[in-house]
DNA sequence: GTGAAAGCGCTAACAA
DNA sequence: TTGTTAGCGCTTTCAC
């Protein structure tokens, strides 16, 4: 025999209650006599009832769940954002459906809509760039977004970043002002913003700042991929560069690692600065002089930035900058 | 105005059926004629109808949704777990509400209860040991949980894991074989059944097959902590071990990094074994010797014999042992 | 092949 | 302070 589930209605019975009263003592209402408060929490305790979360977000309209969408949760850079992100929501008593779309849009649409068909009351979103087709599904829907480490050119949904471009710029400023001539700069994908726009602009304002000439072939737009670091490196060491700014930890870490395989001493023949400061750049050796983004605090601000939006509180301003700092450690000469 | 949404109810008047066949196309039932079917798809795109899921999970008493409990989302472990789980999970059309547990007990029982009332199809769980209470609450449901990485002595839920035994006892071995007579073994808590009874006893057995003999102070319990490494590699070096056995990369990787900077050469003068082989055995220099566990099959065939179990397919043996390999890097003699 | 109607377990007016 | 009663949007018998 299947053991029957208990539901509010076998409380409401023993308790000699309505189903409204126990509806009340259950979410905290303060309209409830105490003794008769007392009375249905001893039934629902003798009956070990556990509230039905699914029919209450049919009923409410609300479901105390946000959706996540993450392009790899094995990826140091979102995980952190995802634990930032995760902890906030844990504090404000939201769940989190995680759904993963490897930075493809197609993926990011699709999940993005099982998302909304799960009645999800708030979405973060972690990602490259946001195509139109993304920010048109945004659109659709009344239920409020966050961007966590992505920009809207739009502006339409909210966003929590750190200004990038003067980020790179102290990045390009500190090496230039350390003799390089031949700063190279490794980014992702130019045709995300964060990097195409922001970072590609300020490394150009500190060469011009510099007296130094911008010059393509020093710009290396890679996406990561563990066989790809060694013949990266090759072709740094072939342009000529003598030193380089890598936005990505794992990507600089395994750039220093196939320089220094080479014979090349860092920093004294060849300079190198990262950007995301995670323990990556503790365990190098030399360890890797970064700018530091708060990865943990751009999700944790996403996530409460979205329970504003979700609560309907009025907010000032919806695309949040956070201040980043600079670290200087052994793989610069200061 | 607020924007009116689109109900089966809406669908079906438009498409002038009843609401009953409407749930059948959505659905993918057989039973409707294709112009019927046909009729239906077309309304349901003109008005761009999307079904709720709550109402649906209300109705079927089914969510696609698995609860997936973490300990810590950003560790590298746990993410490659996850990572796994996520893949099938979405093969499988199931969605994830992740939930973190920082691997304390009391919020454990907190989260599963959550995700009960969730209403899951079934649960992952990935942590260290499982009390007493936690496995009570495991049967209290009905709810098929298997654990990711995780030993259930009691065998009433499924697991997934590899021989850890036999996985130390090799490690054991080649630092036997390489002439240590000295080998630490540094682990998590003992208390942990994958600690301090499989690993403890392959580390036993294998010294017992050299003709060592076991020593205590040679046992190193630690949880990992930044701070602790320097600390625990001092102790390592004070214990007169030549060699070390690391149950974690991480930490493996900082001990690695401590004994160097001490001017201990590796592997010459001591030598370093660790578990996981994520990719920080590759970026240490010298890379790091290890054992290797099929991380993401671990948590992808958690996710598909946790499908299984929802499903009430037979499965012949829920407690699966994975096959693991060794990886003999720079960081041992060979 | 299709429809009518009874729930799923809960919330939220509204009334008392 | 408490109870009555509609729903929330969908699935699922059971008839036809």
């Amino acid at each position: 025999m299947e053991k029957q589930t208990i539901t509010i209605y076998d409380v409401a019975r023993e308790a000699n209650v309505s189903m409204a009263t126990v509806s009340r003592v259950v979410n905290g209402n303060p309209n409830v006599k105490p003794v008769t408060r007392k009375k249905v929490l001893e039934v629902i305790d003798r009956l070990d009832y556990r509230p039905n979360a699914v029919a209450r977000g049919l009923a409410s309209k609300k479901t105390t769940t946000v959706g996540v969408i993450i392009p790899d949760i094995s990826n140091a850079y979102f995980s952190a954002l995802a634990r930032g992100i995760d902890d906030v929501a844990t504090m404000y008593k939201y769940n989190i459906i995680l759904a993963s779309s490897d930075g493809q849009t197609e993926k990011e649409v699709n999940v993005l809509n099982t998302l909304l068909s799960k009645q999800v009351d708030g979405i973060v979103f972690m990602g490259y760039h946001i195509t139109d087709e993304l920010r048109a599904e945004f659109s659709r829907s009344k239920t409020p977004v966050v961007l966590a480490g992505a920009i809207d050119p739009d502006q339409q949904v909210g966003s929590v970043n750190i200004d990038y471009a003067k980020a790179c710029k102290e990045a390009t400023e500190l090496l230039a002002k350390n003799g390089n001539k031949e700063i190279a700069l490794v980014t992702g994908s130019l045709l995300d913003p964060i990097n195409g726009k922001q970072r590609l602009n300020g490394y150009k304002e500190a060469l011009k700042e510099a007296n130094l000439p911008y010059k393509e072939g020093l710009v290396f737009e890679t996406v990561y991929d563990h066989k790809i670091v060694e013949d990266l490196a090759e072709r740094i060491i072939n342009s000529g560069a003598t030193s380089a700014i890598v936005t990505q930890d794992v990507l600089a870490l395994g750039i220093l690692n196939a320089i220094q395989d080479r014979g090349i001493k860092v920093p004294e023949e060849f300079e190198i600065v990262t950007s995301n400061n995670t323990f990556l750049t503790e365990v190098a050796r030399p360890k890797i002089t970064t700018t530091s983004q708060p990865l943990y605090d751009i999700g944790a601000v996403s996530m409460r930035l979205l329970t504003k939006l979700m609560n309907k509180e009025e907010v000032e301003e919806k695309q949040i900058i956070l201040p980043h700092g600079f670290k200087i450690k052994d793989s610069t000469k200061k």
